[in-house]
DNA sequence: CATGATTATTGACAATTGTCAACGTTTTCA
DNA sequence: TGAAAACGTTGACAATTGTCAATAATCATG
């Protein structure tokens, strides 16, 4: 099973880097289930993610308690509040998984054990900050203008394999829009 | 001049850290006018900015060359476009004065020779690279699903300077929403 | 200080979007 | 499997927002 991540990490950084069994090594095997919580806001993330399998949603509550999802994140990808991870500070976000899935959990203690004796490895948490930032700058830039029938086209650009797979409750709060506008304006695509 | 660098530096990682001095003769004064590019899309960001007065626009243009700011950038913050600064790519985004201002540049020549040879340096540019994501984190979560007089009262409380600092026409651009309909809710606020 | 250019405001109107409600479909789980 | 819950679609309507145009105010520059 940690195949996946062995593939992962290779692709990344080339074969069989210095350290690879330190890293496998480092992280544990988890499943969950659909709708299950891996962070709440108010708590401390503990863990980076790496998805093997399954599908995660990062969000905010309003005061209303509607969703706003910042992030939706599928396999072969990291997913973490990496704030909170990083300064052990109480997370902003909620992270729940919206299929079933399988992950591999790295904590803090092995993160920064591997940052320090695996010199490979802080290119990794570089890489995933990196992406990370970029992916929220392109958010904002090509998003907060945009008006709903402009961010369903843009979901069908940068993220088409969510439309079939995601229900639309899920997308219209990554869109920002409202559920019924969503189910109106899919249409007229 | 180069004081109120020393003393920002200082704020964050104690009186006189190691290096300080390698990192002040490292960066490079410069002045700019109002209306002044640092940078436009397309070409490589070459520096990162220190900010010692003044204040700075990042934004992009859409089809019909409307601005989208993604961020307004004051006196002591540093600025850039990371990511294309850190990987020599061509950058996505434009950064212009928009008040003269006086900055502090180091390149990426002087950024990775500091980064290896003053152990503190790399703390800062992860202290830099991190609180960028934190904002834009921030800014996706509590700014998507917002109507546009939300959004007034989300800048009044998060950036309560910038509504008299600024002209109205970048704000808008700022908050993703019409002049007229900034010029006329924020008289309800 | 004058004048042309840019920016801000306001009105009118059309287009977009949210909300609420009703209804049918799908999913969940005991 | 069957009942209850959750989800998706559609209609009606009101609220919000953008666009276009006219005018007023401000700014930049000679």
């Amino acid at each position: 099973m940690k195949e996946i991540l062995r593939t992962h990490i290779e692709k990344r950084l080339g074969p069989e880097p210095e350290g690879l069994e330190t890293v496998l090594n480092s992280v544990r095997e988890i499943k969950v289930g659909r709708n299950e919580f891996l962070l709440k806001e108010g708590e401390v993330c503990k863990y980076v993610y790496y998805i093997a399998k399954g599908c995660l949603q990062v969000f905010v509550y309003d005061q209303s308690l509607n969703e706003t999802t910042r992030d939706i994140v599928v396999e072969d990808n990291w997913c973490s509040e990496l704030i909170s991870f990083s300064k052990a500070e109480p997370a902003l976000e909620n992270i729940r998984a919206v299929e079933n899935s399988q992950l591999f959990a790295i904590d803090r203690n092995n993160f920064e054990l591997l940052m320090s004796s695996v010199p490979q490895f802080d290119i990794v948490y570089k890489q995933i900050l990196e992406m990370s930032y970029a992916n929220s700058v392109h958010r904002i830039n090509t998003f907060v203008a945009l008006s709903a029938l402009e961010r369903i086209k843009w979901l069908i650009e940068y993220r088409p394999s969510l439309m079939s797979r995601l229900p639309s409750k899920l997308i219209a709060s990554y869109l920002g829009i409202s559920q019924e506008t969503f189910s109106r304006l899919r249409a007229k695509v």
